[in-house]
DNA sequence: GCTTATACATAATTTTCTTATGTATATTTG
DNA sequence: CAAATATACATAAGAAAATTATGTATAAGC
């Protein structure tokens, strides 16, 4: 899924889509590459998604309608930015809550403290 | 990877080694069929792992050294009991830190209170 | 001028499941 | 007591979701 220096790469499948609806929920809009960015700088280069898992990613959800794009010049290159539908803003409402909800099944399948 | 009443099977996806490991550490000594009900019974059916996904691991884990076999009969029905290496032990170890700060780490990017 | 960063995209392959199938015994329930 | 369900193993075909590799191209830094 991603390039991974932290963790290894089978833990972090699945949670992509997450991240991404997360991250356009925050930012309404933002183009892949920034995506990568930001996901690389929060996590301390921890999870470092590829532009193979992006990309087709993005697409998809684009063609789910949950997200739809714009496309701007930036000089003689293009940035493709995304932004969340209604839809988008529910489907990125559920991957959240469940998410958290897989953590604390989690936690208490492997007994970890609440807050680790 | 499972069959997964409550999760998309892709979230869960990754975590089917840990969570084996986690219950051999606890437990010592399990047996396939009871550790999918262990899992079962923790997580309320949340995840419900089958045995497509847990015999080939559990073949893997032992393949690696990660864990011992011992066979033993049931009447006419046979028991296949896995029991942590200390290899086993000590991966058992890593795969659960990791996870715990995976957690860590995605509380951080998804924004989610330290215990949920 | 060369290297790195920005910015998109896709295809081949691999990993890791799900789904399906197979065999067989033990127990419960009607 | 027959049928359904539970116990208990195993493997193979297919699908999903990534990794890895490759491709194109501009901008910035040294």
């Amino acid at each position: 899924m991603y390039i991974c220096l932290m963790y290894s790469s089978e833990l972090i499948k699945g949670t992509l889509k997450t991240v991404i609806l997360k991250l356009l929920t925050d930012t309404k809009q933002m183009y892949g590459y920034e995506i990568t960015q930001k996901v690389k700088e929060l996590t301390n280069a921890k999870i470092v998604i590829t532009e193979g898992a992006l990309y087709p990613l993005l697409h998809q959800l684009e063609a789910e309608g949950v997200v739809t794009t714009e496309t701007v010049n930036i000089g003689k290159r293009i940035r493709k930015y995304y932004t969340l539908t209604h839809t988008g803003n529910e489907r990125a409402k559920e991957k959240i809550y469940e998410f958290a909800d897989f953590i604390q099944t989690m936690n208490i399948l492997l007994d970890l403290k609440p807050s680790i």
